[in-house]
DNA sequence: GTGGTCTAGACCACA
DNA sequence: GTGGTCTAGACCACA
């Protein structure tokens, strides 16, 4: 279900966040979907549970999924109005730097912007 | 010179590297130019000597600055063939996961090509 | 496990890079070892925690070791394509100051050839 | 006469110390042969005449030059007899490293005696 | 003056 | 427990 890279930078948690989000985000996951439970993903993908519970737990804060006792956890229903403009400010930080270490690396304006059109297509499973 | 957030979660020897090289991309600093000694700097963003020194000897790593014993730092002459694929990839990756978060934060594509337009414009200083 | 001579004009970090990499050369070190943590090796050879940490650091930059988050550091994988002109350039350069140096203190060709023989068999020990 | 790269990692006096001593290795220069007072070699290789000092008091320990008050400084006979257990000492440390450091960048070790070889072929002028 | 290395020790994120 | 970051400050080689 997911693929954690124990050796990269990016913190396993995130990792698992992301990765969820993601397929949300592509419509793998839909709302009401159950996701397992932290010991099973944590047997799946060989992480300590500890891991796993802690990105359960940043997701259920993000508003991503919920958990219900005794019964499991859930993609939730996306609240768009809840958008911050604190999250807003933070992908322009984010892409800021993105774009300028592309800029470094020597990739053109045009090449970044197509990229952002694909990832957008990506992700519009959604919709 | 250099505005730094010591409340941030971005390490602040990351701050200033960004910062710096945020200044080469702009123009702003330019080939040869002398930057402020480790203490100088140190003592002007009210940060240890030790944070300021690891940022320069990561820019000196990524061949954006130069050390001249006993004399000072300085900017690089770029080097564009040293860029690597491996930069590449990490910008793709980067990218990717900002428009995962923008594509969350429900805004628009356009609006994010948008963006990338803008800040190349902004780093555009150095043509 | 290593021995460190403070007084040696060699950094420390770098006697506890040096000899880690010979016991990964002499396969004392195999892939998939795991290495002290930074404090358990500050403690034995009596180093503060921050040098041996930026010996693992500058290791890991060499792709020697790998460290996984809250769980330890590795001895990595080697990637042979990794090998750069620069790395062979270095050596040549420092072998040409070596032999400058034997030259001087009156080692014959031969000699040195026999040295270079006998290390090589030192190191041999990973295939 | 000399080519200094100040951007090295090499101290720039040894740098000096070493190009001399190579073009004696190689017989360019020669017994008595009068070598650049400090103020003219400083001007010439734009380095800080302490610097150039600091080079010749050094190669003057080494017994390689001798300077003779107000008359210049002078290629020193050499005295083969003052060769030290020390210096070969040193030369086998260093030695073993540069064939670590071979033998990571994957240089085999007949390769490795060819260049000692050549190396000593260069050297040979003296003789 | 300039950067490099090191100690002593704190606090934090992560697993 | 494990590594990462940071402060405070010392000493050294080098230019």
């Amino acid at each position: 279900m997911l693929s954690i890279d124990p050796r990269s930078r990016e913190p396993i948690y995130r990792q698992i966040m992301n990765q969820i989000k993601e397929q949300v985000a592509r419509g793998i996951l839909k709302v009401d979907d159950k996701i397992p439970s932290v010991r099973e993903l944590s047997t799946q993908i060989v992480v300590n549970p500890n891991t796993v519970s802690k990105a359960y737990q940043e997701l259920e804060r993000e508003g991503i999924i919920v958990t219900m006792r005794g019964k499991g956890t859930f993609i939730a229903e996306q609240v768009p109005e809840e958008i911050l403009v604190k999250d807003i400010e933070s992908v322009k930080t984010k892409l800021k730097q993105v774009v300028l270490e592309g800029h470094y690396a020597g990739i053109e304006k045009e090449v970044m912007q197509d990229w952002v059109a694909w990832y957008y297509k990506q992700f519009g499973g959604k919709s």
